[in-house]
DNA sequence: GTGGTCTAGACCACG
DNA sequence: GTGGTCTAGACCACA
């Protein structure tokens, strides 16, 4: 599980750890019980301070993703995913935001779609879940 | 071209604004040429800060979105903009943000291609521009 | 609304707040819609960082009692409560901890219900949802 | 006496312990001048280190339950450790705190109570210490 | 003015 | 060794 932060971006740094940790989950670089690294240990790798890691770590497991025990971090990501109530809403719009971003610029629903089925290989879920799958 | 602004929420309100006026673009109701109201009437009536609404046009005109003359912002909106350099990338990463959000929630590529749909028919791009139009 | 600060407790500052917090709103102390001080302005009213404040109102936003908009925090706290799937079982365990512990010392059943009571009433909470109403 | 050890929690090992420790005294497993289990057989038995249930014992000796003598540690519980000091007080406000933890979230009187009952039973308690026993 | 992010560093609790 | 709490202070985004 390897993460690489931008600084020359605007995403917050916990934000773009999140992320990855999330994708490494999804695509099996993560197993479930696995133990992540330390907080301390991850902030020196990454050159960023301990506070961020932790903020990052403690989102997911508000998210249900992560679970926090006196021992660290580890991989949770079961069926019992506490979500907000509008957390479908929430996602939808971003997905809205992001799509009318994206064809006022030109981008069709094609490259979407070709966009989606990349993200779906990249994750080993193009059997069962893909996009265009039907 | 009705603009509504929420204030209960963490998205910036010229972020809300930006959005609403590409997507009244997309589906129709503000035409090419046409031009907005200005910076003072719109601020007055959504009640907001006269310089949100000037920072949102003025996004706008940097995505070249819309074209500042004397007269106030009109509508651009033609080929040019089609050749954002890195925008592709951009949205394209946000795309795959907000699909592994879904996703690590439970989220189906399905229940996301029914998205797109709903948002094509909304947007009346079903002809040419469409998510299923092969 | 005024809070109290122990520094010398182990309890941590920003539990010490959001308890004091939930039980503003609880005996009406607290409205909803009203907005809290600033975390700024809180944290120097208490003499304690600006951070902790943070902590203890984006706790409460987690639990959706507090709302965050881009004017600071307000009282939200209507029925749309996000609980965590096992929050019941979290409180029951607790509940049954305290009790356990104040059985052992001697404490009656009797002791805390008379406690309970005063807490209803603190609360002005007596008439119909009071611990004994039946 | 049985003890069951969470390491997935939290809660510190060493507070499983003494709680699960009162609770057998309280219903009755554990007797008064009862031998507990020496300190290294119970930390092999449950897979953790000694000095946690070093801890754990120490505390209670602390609040007047357990007696360190030369043979291990053995049960007290006497009527003098029905006078600590402040422990009323320290009781009371976590009582407290449950309560209006529980209360904002929708929990209410009833089931607080209904709770009390349900843990009076599993004490053997409703004699002489019941909750309702008036 | 509001909150958000990040850093640096200290001290404590747990095992 | 692990994480938790708190502080002090800087810089940024938003309105």
């Amino acid at each position: 599980m390897i993460f690489a932060i931008e600084t020359d971006t605007t995403i917050p740094i916990y934000t773009q750890l999140t992320q990855q940790i999330k994708q490494a989950i999804l695509n099996g670089q993560a197993n479930i019980g696995e133990t992540l690294p330390s907080v301390r240990s991850l902030a020196s790798d990454l050159g960023v301070n301990m506070h961020t890691v932790n903020k990052a770590y403690n989102i997911l497991v508000d998210e249900g993703i992560l679970r926090k025990s006196q021992q660290g971090y580890s991989i949770q990501f079961n069926e019992t995913l506490r979500e907000a109530p509008n957390f479908r809403t929430e996602v939808q719009e971003q997905f809205k935001s992001v799509l009318i971003d994206g064809l006022i610029h030109g981008i069709t629903f094609a490259q979407f779609q070709e966009w989606s089925q990349e993200i779906a290989e990249e994750l080993n879920l193009s059997e069962n879940e893909s996009f265009n799958s039907n």
